[in-house]
DNA sequence: TAGTAATCGAGACGGTACGTCAAGTCTTGTC
DNA sequence: GACAAGACTTGACGTACCGTCTCGATTACTA
């Protein structure tokens, strides 16, 4: 007798994970609803029935298998925390094994709204909404120029990174990161 | 009688217009090579000895259709050229009609080596350099700190765009374009 | 508050007259007990526990729908009751709105052998052993010839009309019951 | 290298001997298309540009792989060549191994308005009127009443074998036919 | 000017995957 | 314990495109 049948929750995560595994192996465009269901031991109705696309079940498997933490350090000095947290996006995002299934999802984003929502919900925006906080403690600390706006330094700090990634495609050294903070930072610090 | 038969560089000129008609109506996720060539009266033999895939095809496409001019005036006032040409990259990818094509054409460029090498060196290097080169031209005379990263610059200045166009999909305004441009012309400029 | 829930006969019965009802709806083809189940308001289990099949369901429906009467009379007048009993045949088999379920259900019998030995069971056999019981007592009475097959004029008083029904698809009309229960006579009377 | 790909007419033989060998082996109910498809080293595409369901594949296979002639005979004698022909017929389709597939095909004619036309024009309406017409001739011939109802005498011929094969489903013997054909004999005779 | 090679349209072909449907089994919780 | 609800695996459906491959026209170049 096989092991009671599984249902809900532990099929969710089993199909996630199935997604990440497969995707490594064959890559975004061949990846399929098909061989993920067929891999996972799970009827192809059992994906569709909790996921509405292959880039949609990505996201979710991306996020949920890793996404978990990144949460800003506070240790006082805001260069360093920056730095630090922004290695850790980079390691996530751009680093092997995972860098080319989250180019992939990204890319899916492009033609896909449900995806480019999901993606901006549950990722992107989080991740700008802990930037900004950080940013706006070490103004009220007198670190940064009163006058910065924070949102656009965001931006500043999170677009080269993203351009590299997706269009230029070079690798995301810690070096660039570095430099684009010093060069920030420079336009951010109060004048004397 | 139909038309004497169409060869070469005709056909390749027919076939991209209506790639890029087409995929206007509907949406790069319909679009087909099949749905191409049938609307363009054409063998699919006659694309694939063209074009390796969809995506070569539509980058092909909007690249010739479109991707003609976009160089740089040189008024003397950097920032203002810096300013005109962005407006015009923004006009070219963030408008509709052909905002949602270029998208998917990017997006493909994240699982697809083939169209990501063509990108690159097709439409963004040849941007990059002619923004370097204005850059140095301005630097050379005075405009700004001697001692700046200019490949630098010109990333703090593409990223934040590509930023909005693709992770936050939100309008590519003027007014965003600008503050870009001010908050980098800040760190920029020679100190006193 | 639903009204208290049903059991046992009353299902069977709802059920059975949902099949029926459904089946004209849909056709045999697109009858499913997925969706039999769903009209009825039960659940496929319940519907399971009691039949096997979809076949074995629809002949089960409409013999009890329908098939219930249908016995001989006795008139003293052998042809004239044979036109009787075969006209009502004809009537239940063989018009709208219930003739297509039940060439589908013989139909199904045809790759079903459950389907097969019931329908024979519980229709085809019973019928036939009423019609040769009238046949007999003609007999007795010296209406037919005494050494005329009786199991066969059965036969050939069936047969053409199944023919009809199930080969050439052709509308059962009274004058063709008529045209073969005369040629049949014309072959059972005693000679002269 | 391997053979040049196989086109046309070829396929199409290839196909319906696979349906007729698989149909055997996994009888009606279980044949699908995909397993046709498969088995015959053949796109589905391949199978549904020819025929438009199931029904009709088989139909059409069991024709071209069996229903070749079937001619009647002229020895003279009509009583003899109708015999020869009717054994021919019970043989090919009461008999082991097709017999259980053109029954299915028969039932499926039952809700397939497309199979059961072809069924009529390819298979039985030709044979009807070979019967039809050997029967005018035999009556010509002065061996039959003048005033007999021919078509009739087609139905009385074939609905009993028919009602044998699909409604009483019990074999069909040479001895059952031959009873059926003396008693209609026996009506159509001329009478002294 | 004829012959030959390339190019074309059309679309058949073997595949792969799609997203849907229903089958029949099993689980959960309600009555 | 029977039930409604519906999750689950399985398997097939019929469709859409993929990229490759004939097949005969044209069409252009070569001899």
């Amino acid at each position: 007798m096989p092991p009671t049948r599984r249902r809900g929750p532990d099929l969710t995560e089993a199909i996630m994970r199935t997604t990440v595994e497969l995707g490594q192996e064959l890559g975004y465009a061949r990846l399929s609803i098909e061989a993920i269901a067929a891999r996972a031991g799970v009827g192809k109705h059992t994906v569709y029935r909790r996921w509405p696309s292959k880039g949609a079940l990505l996201l979710d498997s991306l996020l949920s298998v890793n996404g978990a933490a990144l949460d800003y350090p506070d240790t006082g000095d805001v260069l360093a925390d920056l730095r630090t947290q922004i290695h850790a996006i980079v390691e996530l995002l751009g680093r092997a094994p995972l860098d080319s299934l989250f180019r992939a999802m990204i890319g899916e984003a492009q033609h896909d709204t449900g995806v480019a929502a999901a993606l901006n919900e549950r990722f992107i925006a989080p991740q700008a909404r802990k930037t900004v906080v950080r940013l706006e403690k070490a103004r009220e600390q007198g670190q940064l120029s009163p006058d910065f706006d924070l949102d656009l330094a965001m931006t500043i700090l999170s677009g080269p990174l993203y351009f590299r990634l997706l269009i230029t495609q070079e690798p995301l050294t810690p070096a660039y990161v570095d430099r684009v903070l010093k060069a920030l930072f420079t336009g951010m610090r109060p004048r004397p």
